[in-house]
DNA sequence: ATTATCTATAGATCTATAGATAATGC
DNA sequence: ATTATCTATAGATCTATAGATAATGC
């Protein structure tokens, strides 16, 4: 074992991804939290698939609902941050809410961990979660007053809720195939267009998108 | 209190919908494992919002995990023997997808509790649940076959798998919004058809659905 | 006799804390 | 001195079983 740093010497070797003990933590508290959910997962659970004891875990934080809001923290911060700047952005409707979709899409899509199956998690409405809801609120109003500015008189104005439902599926999808349609980053953006209604130019409004995401630097990570 | 029949008199008076004691634990259930998740919630909460003693849960279930396994198998019955009995259907595909996204999202909206959100439970990836797994996915299996079948060639082939994913996106508007949204009924069936890029006479096709319907005496509950 | 409840409890967890220990770093 | 781990354990659960009790029904 290459000791990296001052404390004692764990018993076993590393076995998790993550520069530091707590990167550790999160990457193995992910996967089990998405894979049996919060409460099926003890903190023995995570311990162990770190390789560290059980009491360690509380060195890096105080509680097992801390490890849980970190991974809410890390995965909503992204796109939240995006939504906001496109609300400032002089791109119109179509194109903001296109590269909206197409940056979660990526996120969803390319982290290690299916980490967005934690929004669905049933005690996210505990309220020690509330402020995460509250941010994740605010991610799908801006969906949804994006989706309300696209004109399109075909299609009742209800619908202006389901482009962040389409987006949320590639969660699902990702649960029940394992990964998410290798075309899934086109194939959403542009199944959100279609179902609104909108029939113009979606090859240009995907290339517009791509420009405005790369001018907000905001790359999909 | 008044007495129904044979058996020891409970302590307290009833509280729950169900005329067995069987459906007041599975309505209580269903609240519960819907809204705290199905490890958060103890047999102790469940007999508490009956009305019971924890183990007097034990005269009607022989494990937690039966509890819920009654409350799946409830909800996964209806679309997919409607699903199946639509595949030996002469009615055309758009026809078809449309009687089966319509009915399914009548009885996600319709149940008393959000049932559909148990299927999103991480719980249900144990072994345990390996069976109601399968069946829903077949259904799955079905709407993917009726979407591939619908000609539109503006949109690619991978667009068969949102449908289902579609339908599922009322468990989470219900689960972030209270209720789904009064409309939920065309407003789903027609994105899809939107959104698979079929151009025809929408309104044609629910009549024409909703015939289907009535034929298959599968109405939605 | 059968049924549905009750009381009591075993045994297995699970979270979090207290305090010791073994490294590094100044 | 600081840090990260370890051992040990308290106290609070939680599921399920054993066996008693109080109704109805034959």
């Amino acid at each position: 074992m290459t000791q990296l740093g001052p404390g004692r010497p764990r018993l076993g070797p590393r076995r998790r991804q993550g520069q530091t003990p707590r990167a550790e933590i999160l990457d193995a508290a992910a996967e089990l939290f998405t894979t049996k959910g919060y409460a099926s997962t003890s903190t023995r659970g995570i311990a162990d698939a770190v390789g560290i004891r059980q009491a360690s875990l509380y060195h890096h934080f105080a509680a097992k609902d801390d490890i849980l809001d970190a991974l809410l923290d890390e995965t909503i911060t992204g796109p939240l941050e995006l939504a906001r700047a496109l609300r400032a952005d002089p791109a119109p409707p179509e194109v903001a809410l296109y590269a909206l979709a197409l940056f979660d899409v990526r996120q969803l899509c390319a982290a290690r961990w299916n980490l967005g199956a934690l929004y669905l998690l049933p005690e996210l409405r505990a309220p020690r979660f509330e402020s995460f809801r509250h941010r994740r609120d605010e991610l799908r109003g801006h969906y949804e007053e994006l989706s309300g500015r696209i004109e399109a008189a075909t299609v009742p104005p209800t619908a202006h809720v389901l482009p962040f439902r389409l987006v949320e599926s590639v969660i699902n999808i990702r649960s029940d195939e394992g990964a998410a349609p290798s075309r899934a980053h086109q194939l959403i953006p542009d199944a959100i267009l279609h179902m609104l209604g909108w029939h113009g130019d979606v090859e240009g409004v995907r290339v517009a998108a791509e420009d405005v995401l790369s001018r907000l630097s905001l790359p999909a990570r």
